[in-house]
DNA sequence: ATACTGACTAGAA
DNA sequence: CTTCTAGCCAGTA
């Protein structure tokens, strides 16, 4: 996981996928917190924009579900296709969801400098 | 080139 | 508590 700042689009596409795929089941992050361990702390938009240009043979390998906004919010559940697959694969993995918002925050939330010590 | 949009966020009012 | 503002960066019109 490479913490040097972004060296061109390319590669900071790749590298928040790469972020996304180091996610362990049952925990979230945010955009914000990807774009900070990346090197562009306030690039948040930029890392919701790396999410919507997934290419479509990666969304198996990225779980891209595991990304929520800083406050617990699906605010990419649009891009699920069905309204609530988003939801359902959170919980599949043990996060609770509710009125679109990811509960105990605190608890689940994943931030990529922590990886080596989570808590689950 | 400007203007607006969006899977965002921190801080101010 | 809420809403607003200013940053953020790429893409589109």
């Amino acid at each position: 996981m490479p913490q040097t700042p972004r060296r061109n689009q390319e590669d900071f596409y790749l590298d928040v996928y790469a972020v996304v795929q180091c996610v362990p089941p049952g925990r979230v992050t945010s955009y914000g917190a990807i774009a900070e361990f990346l090197g562009s702390k306030g690039a948040a938009r930029l890392v919701g924009y790396a999410m919507n240009a997934l290419p479509l043979y990666q969304r198996n390998d990225v779980p891209a579900h595991r990304v929520v906004n800083r406050n617990g919010l699906l605010t990419g559940k649009h891009h699920f296709g069905e309204p609530n697959r988003m939801q359902e694969l959170l919980e599949a993995e043990g996060v609770v969801v509710q009125d679109d918002q990811v509960q105990d925050m605190d608890r689940v939330f994943w931030h990529p400098s922590h990886h080596l010590t989570d808590t689950i």
